[in-house]
DNA sequence: GCGACAG
DNA sequence: ATCTTGTCGC
């Protein structure tokens, strides 16, 4: 009768991502996916957010559009938010997608041409405890294309972290090389991807909305100039750079 | 108690 | 997420 309020709000959390996964579109639906170089594919987008040290609550929402095929930067927005919900594993989405959402709604009103055609996002999609992720949650309630990348394996599913999979990471020779992250019952949420030559850790990546796995992977590869794509990797240093800027050593703000 | 735990 | 410099290697 008295359940701890975090139990409350994850029992709630967990209902919504079961109400919204069902509107997850897991295959291509956009012109520009079927190709082999995706012509007509023109701008990729990429959020963020970075926190001040020792501050969980203050954070820079962080959105970037870049060109494709050349990756440069396009469109940036940088915007100090107040983030209400906490951080609990599984539910990265609660956290977050308010204030990415914000952002893109933010583009769309000022300068709709510059809209992402795809967005990547940092986090996993249907690599996920029950298969919607950051990458669903902002897909579904942008309705834009989106694909997740992850730096770190999430171990779900029956996936583990395991000698197994580290002979599969070893196994991936070139930029590009991938394997599949299959689940108990068979079915693969994602894929490890080599996404250059130079870095031997994978990132992994999996469907967010409205792009198959593959295109997903094809797609994140083809924006790597470094391990994690391009359009990540400038909100990201973009966002660190504005809490730079604005928040020189907050933590060594001078008291009495 | 121990290990996991996207960001 | 953030704490943190240099360092070993190509």
């Amino acid at each position: 009768m008295f359940s701890p309020p975090e139990e409350d709000l994850v029992h709630q959390w967990e209902s919504e991502q079961d109400r919204l996964r069902q509107q997850v579109v897991d295959v291509d639906t956009e012109d520009w996916q079927s190709g082999p170089h995706f012509s007509g594919l023109d701008r990729v987008g990429g959020v963020d957010l970075s926190f001040i040290k020792g501050d969980d609550v203050n954070a820079c929402a962080q959105l970037v559009v870049l060109s494709y095929p050349e990756l440069q930067v396009l469109y940036e927005d940088s915007q100090m938010v107040a983030l209400t919900a906490p951080y609990i594993a599984g539910f990265l989405a609660f956290r977050e997608t308010p204030f990415l959402l914000e952002a893109l709604q933010r583009l769309q009103k000022n300068q709709p041409e510059l809209l992402p055609q795809v967005v990547f996002v940092d986090g996993n999609g249907l690599f996920h405890y029950r298969e919607f992720g950051l990458a669903c949650h902002l897909g579904v309630l942008s309705g834009l294309p989106c694909v997740g990348v992850a730096k770190n394996l999430l171990q779900v599913q029956g996936v583990y972290k395991n000698e197994e999979h580290q002979s599969q990471i070893a196994a991936l020779q070139r930029g590009g090389d991938s394997f599949p992250l299959t689940a108990a019952s068979g079915k693969v949420l994602g894929k490890a991807l080599r996404s250059s030559d130079k870095s031997s850790k994978p990132v992994y990546v999996s469907v967010g909305h409205k792009i198959n796995l593959d295109t997903a992977v094809r797609l994140t590869h083809s924006c790597c100039r470094y391990r994690v794509p391009e359009p990540i990797r400038q909100a990201d240093c973009r966002s660190r750079e504005y809490l730079r800027t604005h928040f020189p050593a907050a933590d060594t703000e001078t008291k009495e």
